[in-house]
DNA sequence: ATGAAAGCGCTAACAC
DNA sequence: GTGTTAGCGCTTTCAT
């Protein structure tokens, strides 16, 4: 810790710690010559400010905080690099917090960052999350919080996700329009609002195309991966398996290619499969693989933008943005006939 | 920001603000009667200290930066899970910082948290870096680094990489046993350690198999994507192309494909490939790619844990941990004959 | 244009 | 076992 401050500057010039501060500052109420001296000294004496008595004394401490379920995944590594471009823009410092699909680890998280330690909360909820409490005591304490993509509904703040329901229905319609009747959708999660929009959309086009409602036409993952490869496996193996795969995240379309790899299953000819998926590899894989691609970057950014909105405008009504970035349905290989 | 404060519960239950903030931290001197008292309010009330006024006390921040090129890469994903997983059990905050391969915004961002923000920092320098002075200047305050995968050789601290040199040498060595004569290694620098490191042992790979240097064997990637993306459609396409490529990095390693892919070169009859990359898809690429997948996790993990021995034992000797992870090489298609 | 003094919320040394 | 007090480093009135 840098032993140097306002004090010793002060000092080491002979006038008051006072002056320095505002000298440093640029106030103008300090002559040329002063904010000259000091600034170079501070310059040579490599000082930064302690930004800690800095936040204490403003109420400010110009850090956000990001809440989301995991990193490593191309959708979070994007929607961090869109956070973090407005944060570096605004001069704000950036925290993140891993709930690792917890809610107890998220609420663990968010009690401890209701306290002064940041000045707005960027959240994707853990697939758990049903509980709004946590949440809404961290609003209740004047922290503005934004959700991007995975919300939770109940809490009245803003939301920036993309347009999952319609997705859900397209992506569908094109595995029907393909030829494939027996379509399974492999989902992550039976309660994240993300995953049931989705599979809302896939089971309304199953509908508006006349197919029956059939039980295990849509299955849902579990935290264990190995569990969950079984689980994909077992399905693929089954007599009456399914001709087409949509699934909710790029973990579970990998995991689609591995084990249709293993049980000599061809894709696409008798396999189609379309993943919501932001990898990067998805045209060069075997084969190229058809995604609904998510504005990953763009909603980060977006979500950033209104939080510092929120946390810049007294009285900007947050809970009146809900904005909608809609994705992308890229046609490769793997739902070609 | 949470109004409530020490001095409040201090207040409602007639007592002073010391006994309560003792009573909060289970000080042996308070009774078993007023620590209750004091943590049932504090429960009520959802009071939570403000961590800032601790931290200019304690002169402690429990927080730690971590500052890297950039996020949206599978190996930085991993090291950042790594960390994460350390800081948590510690209790720690982390401060993400992207430096965007730039020295000048590594500089800026150095001299931002060299002030009692954080108690401890991660680095992955930039590409650009070669001057060790915004280092120096913060182990000069006092704070302790420890670099993880790309280090500032010329700085005295803690440093995790893996075996460089060694994987380059391998690498090169599978392609030659494959036949191939007209190796091409595009690196993603000229400068960074570890690139160079790759380069070197690729090079002696090269001498000790009989093969002359020769102009052209080694390129270099800039900054930019779609110029880089010229230049290696450029090399593939060339009268004398390379028989096989290896890869620095894995964005690399996505353009060899799609520019093979492009000009109707096969992978890996007439182009072998082979990368330095933590792609969770390399299994499933068409076709499956050869990887020198460093462990990335394991860096990430093993970094923070120095850096937490740093921060905890005033007298630990950073500069001697230099740790080196292996890196394991894994044979897929794209190298098959 | 400069300085003195109070205070942000907390902890710790020292009374009592 | 509890309270008083000083002070971490900074910003901000309010004097001068």
């Amino acid at each position: 810790m840098s032993t140097i401050n306002i004090q010793i500057l002060a000092d080491t010039l002979n006038i008051s710690k006072s002056t320095v501060s505002k000298a440093l500052r640029d106030s103008h109420e300090i002559s040329k010559e002063t904010k000259k001296k000091v600034k170079e000294l501070a310059a040579k004496m490599n000082y930064s400010p302690n930004p800690y008595a800095s936040s204490l004394r403003k109420k400010k401490s110009r850090t956000i905080a990001v809440v989301m379920p995991e990193i490593a995944d191309s959708f979070f590594s994007l929607a961090i690099n869109g956070i973090q471009s407005v944060a570096e823009k605004k001069g704000y410092h950036v925290l993140i917090y891993l709930s690792h699909e917890k809610y107890t680890n998220e609420k663990k998280i968010l009690g401890e960052v209701r306290n002064g330690r940041v000045d707005g909360i960027l959240i994707s909820i853990s697939k758990e999350t049903k509980n709004e409490e946590p949440i809404d005591k961290i609003l209740a304490a004047g922290v503005p919080v934004v959700f991007f993509d995975r919300e939770l509904e109940s809490v009245h703040t803003a939301s920036v996700t993309t347009n999952d329901y319609e997705c859900g229905y397209v992506a569908a319609k094109l595995l029907l329009q393909k030829g494939c009747r027996r379509l399974l959708f492999i989902s992550h999660s039976a309660s994240l609002p993300i995953c049931k929009k989705r599979e809302a959309g896939f089971r309304m086009a199953l509908l508006d195309a006349g197919c029956p409602e059939k039980k295990g036409q849509v299955i849902y993952g579990t935290d264990n991966e190995k569990s969950n490869y079984q689980l994909i496996k077992k399905s693929l193996a089954a007599k009456q398996r399914p001709d087409a795969i949509l699934a909710s995240v790029e973990k579970i379309a990998i995991q689609v290619y591995i084990a249709a790899q293993e049980l000599g299953l061809k894709i696409p000819e008798e396999l189609k499969v379309l993943a919501f998926s932001n990898l990067e590899t998805a045209p060069i894989l075997n084969p190229s693989l058809t995604t609904v691609t998510q504005p990953a970057f763009e909603i980060g950014k977006s979500a950033a933008t209104i939080l510092f909105k929120g946390i810049e405008k007294k009285h900007f009504r947050l809970e009146n943005e809900r904005v909608i970035i809609p994705s992308v349905l890229i046609e490769r290989r793997s739902t070609s006939i």
